[in-house]
DNA sequence: CGAATTTGACCGGCGC
DNA sequence: GCGCCGGTCAAATTCG
């Protein structure tokens, strides 16, 4: 345990707060967000901020899910993939589809329970959601009201 | 046709 | 200076 002062933890229980805000959908990720057995883990992970010069917020959050490409309300698009050694799964690249905003989104398989995912975001949305995940769930259902 | 996706190649920082 | 690892772009392909 050394982890700087320039870097702040974040716990699973963060990630829960975070997802109820997102959970508008009428599937609530907190069903699947079984964190009760990956907070007997300890998962924790890192965010470098304080550094002035460095604006770029970067949060670390797990999910528990069988996809990696979930939708959070923002518009993602993946620009690269790359296998690194931390982990023997590949990891992917995405970057907010949005103008103007350069946010980026990393999400990377677990290496010993694959039925987690590593989400980590770097930035911050400048702009707001463009299409919230549960309007865009209803306009799939929904027909075109123009007629 | 066009945007998003797919996948390889290229480049930069660090260690030796 | 080179090799390794990680991060990003760019061409071809795919899907709507």
């Amino acid at each position: 345990m050394n982890q700087p002062d320039d870097m702040m933890l974040f716990e699973v229980d963060d990630f829960l707060a975070f997802a109820d805000q997102v959970a508008e959908e009428p599937e609530p990720p907190a069903q699947e967000l079984d964190c009760g057995g990956i907070k007997n883990k300890k998962q924790v992970f890192r965010s470098s901020s304080s550094s002035t010069k460095n604006t770029l917020a970067k949060v670390g959050f797990i999910t528990k899910s069988e996809i990696e490409l979930l939708d959070d309300g923002y518009r993602w698009r993946k620009y690269g993939k790359k296998k690194v050694k931390s982990s023997p799964n590949p990891r992917n690249y995405y970057r907010c589809s949005s103008i103007g905003c350069n946010v980026k989104k990393r999400v990377e398989r677990h290496q010993d329970d694959s039925s987690f995912v590593i989400t980590t975001y770097e930035g911050v949305h400048n702009h707001h959601a463009p299409q919230p995940a549960a309007v865009q769930h209803q306009a799939r259902h929904l027909p075109n009201s123009d007629g």
